[in-house]
DNA sequence: TCATTAATTCAACTAAGTTGAGTTAATACG
DNA sequence: CGTATTAACTCAACTTAGTTGAATTAATGA
């Protein structure tokens, strides 16, 4: 029910009942409820044609909120996101190291913190915590790769901050919890079959199939950073040719820096050479993944956003000529195959609160074990 | 709970219970509905410990059927499949053309045939028919690929034969229904992420993910035969190096021909030159393609099959060397990567009905439209 | 002013589940 | 061999979440 007032945004209850399959009466009640306990709130009338007008309802504003915390090498990022999607606080706390141990002394603060700042906004009902870690999970062939966090090879992160934060846990990878971020608060909304490839330290993807983030059979789809792609004229990892990683390595040959995303966009203001010629570089590359993954999922639209500057991003995208010849080129298409999305260093934390948002408002088949 | 029975296999009323999450008395009162409706039936007691023995329920053999038909170019095939699994009947029907003029004479005296043949084994209770057609569908970018039948372009398959058949009708391309076929009768029962390569008229690919077939935003996910893939030192569809055209076109170069499955069958046991050199260098190009698939949808195994020898196919998989720095490669994986499926031309009708029973028996979320 | 329309509520009913006590048929043990 | 124990299953009363159909309210339009 709240989903559906998310999906519609305000609406009466006869909408409601009419889109939801139930009479107007179980509606009723129902709207009824959830406005005693909160989490609905009238919203006036609207006055449209005859009949009694119709009292609109929508997610209360300080209904409830998710923690999200992205957990990244030497910096944890909190943000509390309120049921309605609001940005109730966020937080960057730089840390000594990324192992349990740390963190342990860390994260109960970072909760006390956010839960003060939240106090009177819906963090009193807080539905759960998504944290971010980087993947993949579990071990895989691809153990000992650069992004692994020191500490948790082999425990179950989930435990350790559902002990720390008394709160349900979802631990996601950046890439997906990006993905939702953009599902739910950002340019994906109402969009339930697409791809989002995130810039983080690599290249990851979250895939949105029918409506359900699809996580893969161990919780490592997307790893599209690790595909073959041509490249310089050879085959080569994607995310060796277009990620920050792989600009970082063209600057470095030129005797250039820009690790901070402000650093670049400056660059990319000046025009700078090498940060052109990578764009020119890595722009066929990608276009090489990019049709792979429309020929594959057949999505609505793929959006690209993370820690690059939008610019950038938008400047990449308009250096991908897509071909027409493709399953993806079709007349009723809605959306552009390709979007530039949310861009910034809250995305992923963000992101991971919206997953539990998610969670909480989408109505769940019955465990099925 | 029909799905629980068939997931389960035969079980006593308390296990499904347990299983499902209801209370015993729940599962008791729908089971004695669904024996006296003719679903399910008895299957003696078992007798294991202490306590009553449980009476086993599984689901009833005549219990009920699907239809299923597949459109070729040539020719009609129809197969009808009982709730339980087992083949009731087939039939293969050659046709002049396949438009829907020339369909709207045969289909209907079709469908005669299979309910007599199955008359007393569920045929009378008919859920619904599954229909095969070459994808890609609606208007794309791919429009007058020669895979395409004449006269339909413009309108919408399920309808005429919702009409010709006076049943619920799902229209699928051949990959996913073959999919289907695998998932609900195959080699891939029970896993609920994977894959399937279908070597058709081109190259098809069904994604199941989280126990639902993916079908992408217009149901043309798996479009795999048009994604690039190094062959013979340029980049080129995977179509053109690995199906039966490839081979085919390669065979037809030194002057062989070998249309029919049996025939192929014949030059692979005669080790034939022609036929293993395609498979060495098939092989690398299909290697590319399925680690770029593991990379993107994590599954838990690959399966191969179609319209092509087992031997062939068998003989395809030992030419692929999968690297072991993937995140496919894990050490708790319960399947191999690839395995080798239902080979054979009835695949895709059968999975058309399959596909059906799925349907029936696949508890679904209300519309939620 | 009054009929029409649509949103909402009231009240009785129904379907599908729950709980808790009782029954049945097997094994385990003295 | 008889009896306690165990587990599957059933009976009966109760609860919950929905349904249906009639009544109420507040707007528009003739």
């Amino acid at each position: 029910m709240l989903a559906k007032v998310r999906a519609a945004g305000a609406s009466g209850r006869a909408q409601i009942a009419r889109a939801s399959g139930l009479s107007t009466q179980a509606v009723s009640n129902i709207i009824g409820d959830l406005v005693a306990d909160g989490w609905l709130c009238e919203r006036g009338r609207r006055c449209e044609g005859r009949g009694q007008p119709a009292m609109q309802y929508a997610i209360a504003p300080f209904a409830g909120a998710a923690l999200g915390i992205e957990v990244r090498p030497a910096t944890v990022l909190v943000s509390l996101v309120g049921l309605d999607g609001t940005t109730l606080y966020t937080h960057r706390q730089p840390i000594p190291r990324a192992d349990p141990e740390t963190l342990a002394n860390f994260v109960p603060s970072l909760l006390d913190a956010a839960m003060e700042a939240g106090k009177d906004q819906g963090a009193d009902r807080l539905l759960g915590a998504g944290v971010v870690m980087p993947g993949p999970f579990g071990e895989t062939g691809l153990a000992g790769a650069p992004s692994d966090l020191p500490g948790w090879a082999h425990s179950d992160p989930a435990e350790y901050f559902e002990r720390w934060l008394s709160l349900p846990v979802r631990i996601e990878n950046d890439a997906n919890a990006a993905t939702m971020n953009e599902r739910i608060l950002g340019s994906a909304q109402g969009i339930d079959t697409f791809a989002y490839l995130y810039f983080g330290t690599g290249l990851g993807l979250g895939i949105v199939m029918g409506g359900t983030l699809q996580r893969g059979a161990f919780g490592n789809a997307g790893e599209i950073g690790h595909i073959g792609v041509p490249y310089k004229g050879r085959i080569a990892p994607l995310e060796s040719a277009v990620s920050r990683m792989a600009l970082e390595t063209a600057m470095r040959k030129a005797s250039l820096r820009a690790t901070r995303i402000e650093e670049l966009e400056a660059l990319f203001e000046a025009r700078d050479s090498v940060l052109l010629a990578w764009l020119d570089e890595a722009a066929p590359a990608l276009t090489h993944a990019l049709e792979t993954l429309e020929s594959l999922i057949d999505p609505q639209t793929i959006v690209l956003g993370g820690a690059l500057p939008k610019a950038l991003v938008e400047a990449l995208v308009a250096r991908v000529h897509l071909t027409e010849r493709s399953v993806a080129n079709r007349p009723e298409r809605s959306h552009p195959r390709l979007m530039v999305g949310a861009c910034g260093r809250m995305t992923a934390s963000h992101g991971a609160a919206a997953l539990v948002i998610n969670a909480a408002l989408t109505p769940q088949m019955a465990s099925m074990a």
